[in-house]
DNA sequence: GTGAAAGCGCTAACAC
DNA sequence: GTGTTAGCGCTTTCAC
């Protein structure tokens, strides 16, 4: 015999009996609520009201197998890059009725695959993932699970010559066209020493290259980096400068992985009265708030951070009712906003 | 006859078959495993592995009434000073093998009662709130469901005078004496003139409060603020520190109620020739990493974000257990911290 | 140490 | 329109 219930939890079938009907009813009454007469609807509604009776979504969970919960997993919400589309990403599934579970990797693969196991388990409706789903183990693993899946904020391994690796849904940019662009920018400023300042981590490592290669296809081979271990913080940007600035004399031109690093930058070059860009220009990536309040105001690589999350959670309530999502890949691209510190 | 199972997904009386054994072994094997012969064990976690077995956590929900799933309403995550709470509290809960079910409330109540009541409906087994509980309606049906609540980032309504206000548990400090450190503080160095910049939100507005508490307090009565409707960008800190000029001649200190803002206030500063602190002090609140690297490095109030969501989940997962969760009502404090632009 | 039986609270089929 | 029946996949007594 099974422990008795929570003490005061109303079931169904009390509301049922309240209501002197039978406990389907009352189903139907909660769920489809134009299958039932109007006048039984109100008994029920007020039988309800009056017991405060809450519908047990797990138990519905288990018999209709659909949680009506969305399991999204970002490196760490911590970072506004991050948590912007996490944002979005919450709402609009909240909008379509659909709750979210949050997992952070920590830029962890294994944290990662733990947290997509959980997930499963919990049969979640549908996975949002940022910064992985490079392992073969855990894309065999998600494809058998037969969850619809959408990768963001990166579109390689959906890059065109490769249609295999798109694993189900990916919505983002290429963070490689996004560097060279960014290399490309500068260039066209007049600046020929360039530097970048980021995070040891996949999509700034992407950026990193495209910008090598932006740089190298202008005839400036060298640009160094030292990428720092995650969660980078503003406040190592100045340290970052100067070991920049001493690596490569004559620098003029730093790409910084986000454009919070970028404020960090510029605070660095006010102190030690470094003109921006003057001296030094410096180009930020997001275009977050901050880049039109610094000053001078930041050039950046703007990415639709909030559409990106608007477009992964339509993507994911789309399939999950049945209808066609369109696209499964989709390129929101990027922009490179010129301001005034380039 | 109810729809078929999905296609592929191995149950677990599929393993019992696959290992020779029955259910509730496999179950023991999965749960208790200490209760079960290592023999059997092998065999059973062997059957696991073959078959790529995960065990359906809504089944076990619903049978234990235990959801190991703990949900969380901000205002919203896009804002640092939340999403580091939530990066934390996230953190926690997952080594504790709980997972989180995130709700943003966009600083609405309404929005957030029935982010309540969806939760209650999924029998999350707590919940973590912020910037709300004040409703009685909301309280009244916290308390009547039995669920572990904890508060966070304020301890108003868990004031020491009024101990019917602390729904369950809180974790916070009181957001009226770190307005009225941050008055100390700048009336200490030397500092006449006072406005401030922030949301209108609740907790910003008891900064402000004690902000104004603690200038009356030097003798110094007005301090002009024009609160801005929530969400706040950094980039409207120029024009409300614009406004402030106008509407207070002379104006010499400005605390705002995050870093970010301040920091948009310095660029500002800087863009207008306005010396810190020499012509104007700037203080911010959080000490957010940009505090830090700004220039002048910013005075603040440092607010222990991450603490806030540890200890937010060690008291949840406490209660969980059945443990005591120590004191219901945790005062983390503050702590003025004198940097250079003030 | 292992198994059989009885639910957890709900929804999906199928009658009536 | 409404009710009856049979599960969803697991955990929990209680025997053995």
């Amino acid at each position: 015999m099974p422990r008795s219930a929570a003490p005061g939890r109303v079931r169904m079938s009390d509301v049922a009996r309240a209501a002197g009907v039978s406990l389907v009813t009352v189903s139907r009454a909660i769920n489809t609520p134009d299958k039932v007469a109007a006048e039984t609807l109100a008994v029920v509604r007020a039988a309800v009201a009056r017991l405060g009776y809450v519908p047990n979504l797990t138990a519905g969970s288990l018999a209709t197998s659909r949680s009506r919960i969305v399991a999204a997993i970002v490196p760490t919400v911590s970072n506004q890059v991050f948590s912007e589309t996490v944002e979005a990403l919450t709402r609009t599934l909240a909008e379509g009725g659909y709750q979210l579970l949050l997992g952070q990797s920590a830029y962890r693969g294994a944290d990662e695959e733990a947290l997509v196991e959980a997930f499963l388990g919990r049969r979640v409706d549908g996975l949002v993932l940022t910064g992985c789903g490079q392992g073969a183990a855990l894309r065999a693993r998600l494809r058998r699970a037969g969850v619809p899946v959408v990768q963001t904020w990166d579109l390689r391994g959906a890059a065109e010559g490769a249609p295999a690796a798109v694993l189900d849904m990916a919505v983002g940019f290429s963070n490689v066209a996004a560097g060279r662009a960014a290399a490309a920018h500068l260039v066209q400023r007049g600046h020929r020493a360039f530097g970048f300042i980021g995070a040891d981590e996949e999509r700034s490592r992407q950026r990193l290259e495209g910008f090598r290669a932006g740089a190298a296809a202008a005839g400036l081979p060298d640009v160094p980096a030292d990428l720092m271990r995650p969660p980078v913080q503003v406040d190592q940007a100045a340290l970052q400068l100067a070991q920049l600035m001493a690596r490569r004399a004559g620098l003029d031109a730093v790409l910084c992985s986000n454009d919070l690093l970028a404020a960090g930058v510029l605070f660095e070059c006010h102190r030690r009265g470094i003109a921006v860009p003057g001296k030094l220009a410096v180009m930020g990536f997001g275009d977050l708030p901050i880049a039109r309040a610094a000053a001078p105001q930041l050039s950046t690589v703007r990415v639709r951070r909030t559409e990106m999350g608007e477009r992964a959670g339509q993507m994911l309530l789309a399939r999950l009712a049945g209808h066609d999502p369109g696209a499964r890949r989709v390129d929101i691209g990027f922009e490179v906003v010129a301001r005034q510190s380039t």
